[in-house]
DNA sequence: GTTGAAAAATTCCGCCG
DNA sequence: CGGCGGAATTTTTCAAC
């Protein structure tokens, strides 16, 4: 399941690449290096085929859409056999844009999208709190994302 | 700063088909959409040059790239003047893809992404606790992301 | 906001090292 | 076999309406 694929120098290239702007052409990362376009076309191909590229997505500024308050929401679990019930019932709100499986104290860490804090308390007292299997949960508003980043190959 | 554009349906539309593939060609989002491809070009430049889009990145399988340990970090600051300090600092470890200022008794959350427990604990030991600023720090270790998607517009 | 046409990129395939 | 190069198709891009 979490095999490590056999990438070459290649590949990360044009991953790096295509990290910072998913928009280039082919041909230009094909110029920068050095194989020719066809071949940048094989690899993405190649890559997509193993799943490692799952799509491109747009980069915005959700603050500018209007969406600028952020929360992270630890969540205390009634017991540990309910883990999947409450991630599909998180998954079917709108607001709540990952979910992840914690050591620590709570069994669920999920992040929260909202447009202010008034709709982050409608999400949380209307849709979370009605969730079967949470006990209690925590909530940590970001007041400003100082930074948000890929990941650098390498 | 925070400010609310005017986004009128098409310019929703758009982005709403752009954030689920953002390599559709523009013709076909004009088809969808029932616009011309010189409108969707039209609508996508000026949402660049709003500053809301502000590129595009692949969507990848850190997993299968050999990143499978992601983990959440609460930082505790000695005094709150020195965050940016902080954040200039974190900033500087490729591992941090993420910083957060919130509420809370953290000042500073932040999230990293590392190949293996081992590959953290050194970024942990060797990284961050070298910081100026920082008192302590809880570390929360995502065994499993079990959902990650865009907000959904509307 | 649309249309249409030039420029560029994508995509596919036969050939070669 | 993987990479290259060229040609057909599609997309991007932009000016005129």
């Amino acid at each position: 399941m979490a095999r490590n694929y056999e990438l070459d120098d290649t590949d990360r290239k044009i991953l790096a690449l295509l990290i910072e702007d998913a928009k280039i052409p082919y041909t230009e990362i094909a110029r920068k290096v050095h194989v020719s376009g066809g071949t940048v076309h094989v690899r993405m191909a190649r890559l997509e085929e193993l799943g490692i590229v799952k799509g491109a997505t747009l980069k915005l500024d959700y603050q500018k859409l209007g969406y600028g308050v952020s929360a992270f929401l630890g969540i205390y679990l009634l017991k540990s056999s309910v883990y999947a019930s409450v991630v599909e019932q998180l998954r079917e709100i709108p607001e709540v844009v990952s979910i992840h499986f914690t050591t620590g104290a709570y069994g669920v860490f999920a992040r929260l999208v909202c447009r202010d804090t008034q709709h982050l308390r409608d999400v949380l007292h209307d849709k979370v709190q009605l969730i079967e299997g949470i006990e209690r949960t925590e909530t940590l508003i970001s007041l400003e994302e100082a930074m948000n980043r890929a990941i650098q190959l390498q």
